[in-house]
DNA sequence: TAGCGACTTTGACTTGGATCAAGCATGAGA
DNA sequence: TCTCATGCTTGATCCAAGTCAAAGTCGCTA
């Protein structure tokens, strides 16, 4: 809620994303050294920490980011306050809605998070210069898409349960800890922030959670290390496929 | 769920979509002319009606379309047959979801309904020669994503009330009617499409379509055609903005 | 014109999750 | 050490929407 660091001020901080290294490969990796040599000119690298808005909902877009480290919040809400996040995204997706002058919601640092922020023209200029960029946004696009529609279902027809399960499902498929049977992980979302991304209120996500542990499902500690011991089961309490 | 016309072999309709008439620029109207007449060799126009189940949910993709007329409901369906639908597409929508073998979800033709089919190969290859294709099928997808996240909101933040004008909004935003004050069209979809749209039940819609209609909302004929005297009071209803 | 099936509405009852209201932990600051 | 704020849990109660059951409505076919 406190911004401390306005994204769209990208003079503010002086680190200059240099190239594009291993996390930084969400649009930089497919341009040429040219382009690349040109885009380090514009963009910043720039760290902010949890609650940080990045852009308000309605207010005009002056740049996009590569999400190097962290997790951001997409919300939507209500004239009479209620919200919804709409979307969550981890590194190293690529952050912003081209083509569009107006943010359709607004974006929230959920954990610390670093970034590498990009002027909108100099980023648009690039699109329209490399098909091969244009192609990576348009395919993370199509996957955006096919998230939300997974999202769509979750919210519409599964019951309380099951959302808390999905949402513990969904967060440990970002996590590399792709072991088999089981996996450990920080959520990094509130209370307040799974019920705004599952529909649900703070009371009902903390009971389900509180279920989900009394059934041998999850195990809690200091309420945001999880830990799963069996993945597989957690997922078919998710809802199954 | 009778399907007579299967879109996947292309070769069963004989009429040939012969170029970009005014119905048809989901696609065609980014292309050479060149390009525009080997998609011509291999385009198919067909009708399908209501009803007709277009790919199943786990099925291979062979084709992509444009949608000349109707409305194409697309749904995801659950192990135990809970069903949500995640997205409507009207015409000019381009239709189907590029760079993956296999299909996400269900299309089926919520109303009789004609597209222009063309082969995956071929289009795939077009985008990948067509700058101009690909920006196009881009910022369709953007749009899709768009209308998704706010349907996320509907879905997980509204009441029933709310999420059945919604729809009406929805439903009347695509009839050309743009009158300002009252408007009137055709539901494209049953009560229980609805439902599955809305993540509530067949009853429930019906309740509360007729709560909207005693309170002089919309007034509905034959179950599916409705007046909207005041679309601005219904969009209020629908949860403002 | 009667009968059938698909779709819709309506009513009575139940229930899952919301609401309201305390408690409990943790950590920061005085 | 106390207090206060923040975030989470737990309990009691309520209500919106689900479930179950019947009855209308319409078109189709025999």
């Amino acid at each position: 809620m406190d911004a401390q660091l306005k994204i769209l001020d990208i003079h503010e901080v002086p680190l200059v994303c240099r190239a594009c290294d291993a996390r930084h490969n969400g649009v930089c990796s497919t341009l040429s050294p040219l382009q690349l040599n040109e885009l380090n000119k514009h963009s910043q690298r720039k760290a902010v920490e949890a609650g940080t808005e990045l852009i308000g909902q309605g207010q005009q877009v002056h740049s996009y980011s590569n999400i190097l480290r962290g997790v951001i919040k997409l919300s939507k809400i209500m004239a009479d306050g209620r919200q919804q996040i709409v979307g969550l995204q981890f590194a190293p997706d690529f952050m912003g809605r081209p083509f569009l002058g107006e943010s359709l919601m607004a974006a929230e640092a959920a954990t610390d998070a670093e970034l590498c922020v990009l002027p909108r023209k100099i980023l648009e200029r690039m699109i329209a210069e490399s098909a091969e960029l244009g192609s990576r946004l348009h395919n993370q696009a199509l996957t955006e898409l096919d998230e939300a529609r997974d999202w769509m279902l979750t919210l519409g027809r599964k019951s309380a349960r099951e959302k808390v399960a999905s949402l513990l499902v969904l967060v440990a498929s970002h996590t590399d800890g792709d072991q088999f049977g089981s996996c450990a992980f920080e959520l990094p979302l509130s209370r307040a922030d799974i019920a705004d991304f599952l529909g649900l209120t703070i009371e009902t996500v903390s009971r389900q959670m509180t279920k989900l542990r009394k059934d041998g499902l999850i195990q809690i500690e200091n309420n945001r290390q999880i830990f799963v011991p069996d993945l597989e089961k957690l997922a078919v309490t998710a809802g199954g496929d």
